[in-house]
DNA sequence: TATAAAAATATACAGGCTGTTTGTATGCAA
DNA sequence: TTGCATACAAACAGCCTGTATATTTTTATA
């Protein structure tokens, strides 16, 4: 019985995804700062000097981590989203989109606590640059076409805290109707309001 | 030349603020993770000992900068706003209080970045509970004295993500007046929506 | 006031963690 | 096949946190 043959690119592959898919358990399980290197590399089953030979340093492995997992709800957003959609609705499917996917285990804590912190929000901002902020200004704007462009970008930008603000209270234990609820009705309000110029 | 003769309430409230003091600048300066007790023992001019006898750990020391720093923006708030004022100024009076307090150098960083990482979303909460939420399901009570009122307590946390992503936002080099402005809006347009029940 | 007890502060220590360095094995290309 | 690059493993150095021990300062008491 002797070991498979791979190639470099198959084994560096393996291990990533091994270290990512540990890390990504350990980190939700423990949070960031209290999951060690050591932790992470036996829960993945490779030495600790592969996990620093794959990524430079702890944060790095765990921006590997934020990256694919953003990504993951980025493509949610989109696969729940058609295109022909329209303004106001596109916009409520969108939320409703994002908060079932922010409903999966961990990821709030992931994406809304741990990130900002470790990443820093400029940086967590460009993570998930297109997908959150860029989406939903783009969806005011075909709402309302006459309107500043900084001035949307700046409303956008507290719906989408609203947003987040609801998927972590869902998370925490609030009742998911409610908040989805209030979501919906302050999209609604504010797209009236905008199409009322 | 001797030593100042001094009780030991006054020596421990002395040494007290001293840590809380350089922790709240290193914090601010470097992040909860990257400032080192000794670092703060350090800036204090006390010795790491005397830190440890005085809070149980790192994370008690950061609670208590944190404990502080929330009450003085609830201070300036509730300075900011008086009494008599109704409804929907009292809010706008009190939003405008808001970030303008958060302003100060690092407050967005303690308060909103690092504090929820530290000390959990849930304990955040609990430490600035009187002044952000429960002002503003007040405020909004009194526009809509019928609704419902978890109903009223979900909206007024999505109202508040929104006021701390504009404190972010604006601390983070965007731009004041846009985000004020749109903050203000906010206010108006949910304001508006909840009064026409 | 003299002295014992308690409180506050200082120092020394034990584990653990991060990132680096050094060494080894495996894949790749000439 | 031979030399090099890549992937991995193990050992090391420095730092940090929290604790245990020792010292100084205050407080209580005789």
């Amino acid at each position: 019985m002797q070991e498979k043959r791979r190639t470099n690119i198959q084994r560096s592959e393996a291990t990533r995804s091994m270290l990512v898919a540990a890390a990504r358990r350990l980190f939700i399980a423990h949070g960031y700062a209290d999951t060690s290197t050591p932790d992470i590399s036996e829960e993945a089953g490779v030495s600790r000097g592969a996990l620093y030979h794959q990524f430079a340093d702890k944060r790095a492995l765990f921006e590997a981590v934020i990256t694919s997992e953003a990504e993951a709800v980025a493509w949610e957003i989109e696969r729940a989203t058609p295109e022909h959609n329209n303004g106001n609705a596109h916009l409520i499917t969108g939320a409703q989109a994002y908060l079932q996917a922010m409903g999966k285990e961990g990821r709030c804590r992931l994406l809304l606590v741990d990130g900002p912190t470790v990443l820093g929000p400029a940086q967590m901002r460009s993570i998930d640059g297109q997908s959150g902020a860029t989406t939903l200004v783009n969806g005011l704007r075909e709402i309302a076409p006459g309107a500043d462009i900084d001035r949307l970008a700046a409303s956008a930008d507290l719906l989408s805290a609203a947003f987040d603000r609801a998927a972590l209270a869902i998370d925490q234990g609030g009742a998911k109707d409610v908040y989805e609820a209030a979501v919906i009705e302050l999209i609604e309000t504010v797209a009236e309001r905008l199409s009322a110029d």
